[in-house]
DNA sequence: TGTACATCAGTGAACGCGCGTTCACTGATGTAC
DNA sequence: TGTACATCAGTGAACGCGCGTTCACTGATGTAC
């Protein structure tokens, strides 16, 4: 039964949003695409309607995913954004290096999550991590650019700490260590300066 | 036809190592039981004579990759290794933060090249990564301890940085976001200071 | 030390299951007139 | 605006392949006497 474009574009929508988050809480490689369209409330013969291939779907999982990620950071001109960037940056920052981070990839960063499947999945793949990372670290360059005297190499530095943080993180599971690798990032000198710049 | 242990204990080594080089080369879920074994040089239908399952292998062979990259951290008695650990510690990172890394995962640190899929793999396969991890931390504080007020925290915060700066340097691909992303981190401050420890 | 038998590492075929992809079909939507 | 037909989103079955695991078999090794 034919939809209306409404409709299809929705599903498409839909398909896209449950892959980001499935993808990233389960691992691109253990979600299949009759998981993905079920979550979706369908049935996978339909997938093919919407995309080519389940890489191109990875690929537009991840780069939605990456969208998310670098939302908050975009500079806005409405009045209650009035802030500076460096007290967004800090509060960006402190959600990032957080227990709820670490306890929910589906919602959180797909470097973080999926970083090192980038290298095994297919070319669209990498490009669309290539393309997020490059425009994240924009981002953390232009909200570092007021204070730092090199602002695109502590972004760069920042951006990887952060996701090194995350991964490590997850990866000893949860306990004492855990913990402790968050906080001890969180006390790295110029991760700790841009978290006091939100709280000013 | 039986083997003499000699041999099965050859085997059963080969196995290990084969898969800890190929599963960080092309990701655990990409390399099948009979990759493994005919790269080791044998049929997939005796690898069960050495291990339960796949999971077990995966299991051992990241605790054999993490055995790797903390062999070179454990302080030794012998006259050539008489430097101090800082001057250790600094060629150890100056290795780990290299293209040569970043190129080759197969032979690379076990967290960087599949850091993420440790919460996907089977319990056994966690726990080699936390006690793994765990391993490398203690070696790292201990390396640090000489120089730094707070070494525990340095150390998670090195290990943390170390690991995403490569994490992040692969999933960018090939190019000079990759390069920039290892430089950037080769100037933070306590790597920095690290690095040149080894140039004395 | 030598002999007879049990063990078991490795082989290669087979099983069963999951998964990406295809396909015939349905019926509502979009469009040409 | 209304009608007739083409389009196509979604369904559910099926295909084909890869992969983890099992199994009967072989013959060299280990062991009991």
């Amino acid at each position: 039964m034919r939809r209306s474009k409404e409709a299809t574009a929705e599903s498409r929508r839909k398909i896209t949003e449950t892959a980001s988050r499935l993808f990233r809480e389960r691992g691109v490689e253990r979600v299949g695409v009759a998981d993905v369209m079920q979550a979706a409330g369908m049935t996978h013969g339909g997938f093919y309607r919407h995309f080519p291939s389940k890489d191109a779907l990875v690929a537009e999982a991840m780069a939605h995913a990456f969208g998310e990620l670098t939302a908050r950071l975009v500079p806005v001109a409405a009045p209650d954004h009035a802030k500076g960037l460096s007290a967004q940056l800090g509060a960006y920052v402190q959600d990032y290096l957080s227990a709820k981070h670490v306890a929910h990839p589906e919602k959180g960063c797909p470097m973080a999550a999926a970083g090192s499947e980038a290298r095994h999945a297919g070319a669209d793949v990498g490009v669309a991590f290539a393309q997020g990372a490059g425009r994240w670290a924009e981002l953390l360059t232009q909200a570092l650019a007021e204070n730092s005297p090199a602002p695109r190499e502590a972004a760069l530095r920042l951006l990887s700490s952060l996701v090194g943080a995350i991964v490590v993180a997850r990866a000893v599971g949860e306990g004492a260590l855990q913990d402790e690798v968050i906080a001890a990032m969180r006390a790295d000198p110029l991760i700790d300066r841009v978290l006091k710049a939100s709280s000013t």
